[in-house]
DNA sequence: GGCGTTATACTGCTCGGACAAGTTATAGGA
DNA sequence: TCCTATAACTTGTCCGAGCAGTATAACGCC
């Protein structure tokens, strides 16, 4: 461990200003996601907030909307996300009036979730909300750069699902 | 609101008709944010986890190691966090004896927070901690591939926290 | 000096997220 | 058939995060 000293490859020849230089900030790229997803998060909130989801909830309501009612289990899968998390989502969702649940008759451990009608009044504006964050990501860039974005956002994930060994997506 | 037309982000000219062809995938970007942060959390969890600390501690150290006491709102403002956050995080850490509390004598109000010297032995497996997750978010990229990573998340970051209008780095 | 404003820190509340353990139902094998 | 293993969900606990409100200290202005 620790072999990789990081010279050579690193610390380029000639930048000498690099913004970087104390050990605080360990891993430049790590900081980096973690900064832009907090930013991202808390804006995502904000404009959540207006329509009364808090993050999280406005993807399990897409997500049902776009597809109709699911099993807990599906969703889960579906967002990569925890089934305890699941549980207390839908709990919420549902004392806010945005999903019902119903008993699988197919399989009687399953519950089905499915958004109301009330729920439906949300999507317009739920959408735009992702609309809006979208555009406060990308503003202002090019095709080509939007492409880039994107191709990096899937590189890092790709990788670092990867290295998650077991974690969700585990054998 | 807004100019808004983004005209299909990356879709050619013919999507004239619906503005979000697929509900759940609403802005990829946004999508993409969203699971790299969650993958880079799980995995920093995971490795954080065998030293004893969580997500979000971590930096709180290595910015005490790196800097020596600090008061409390000196940490709120290297890491961009909030008070009640800091303060609990700040009360646990001292509770696992990673930190301790010194009042500052120049103002009353403050707290100095200070690493303790069995923190010190932490110091090296944290580090080594980020270093790993570097490489597993970049591991394989050339340098060139790295800066654009880099250049990417920066670029993202500048935007949405210019976006952010009033959150914690208002005027 | 006195008074209002700001700054620092803390508490209460709620949320997503993760882990562990437990409950009930299904599936599969002896 | 029975019995064990697995699956779907639930609850408990702890964590960071954000918002709102509070107490105390420092500052500024009159």
């Amino acid at each position: 461990m620790a072999e990789r000293r990081t010279s050579g490859t690193e610390t380029a020849p000639m930048d000498g200003a690099v913004p970087v230089p104390s050990a605080a900030s360990g891993g430049p790229v790590s900081h980096a996601i973690f900064r832009v997803a907090r930013a991202h998060r808390m804006i995502a909130g904000q404009l959540l907030r207006r329509v009364g989801l808090h993050p999280g909830q406005e993807l399990v309501m897409m997500h049902l909307w776009e597809l109709g009612p699911q099993r807990q289990v599906d969703l889960i899968r579906l967002l990569d996300s925890d089934a305890a998390t699941m549980t207390r989502t839908i709990r919420r969702l549902e004392h806010a009036g945005f999903v019902r649940r119903r008993p699988c008759l197919d399989d009687k451990r399953a519950t089905l979730i499915e958004p109301t009608e009330a729920s439906h009044a949300l999507r317009r504006q739920v959408e735009d909300v992702w609309q809006q964050l979208e555009e406060l990501s990308v503003g202002g860039l090019d095709e080509d750069e939007r492409r880039t974005t994107l191709r990096v956002l899937e590189g890092l994930e790709e990788r670092l699902t990867l290295a998650a060994p077991h974690t969700r997506s585990g054998p």
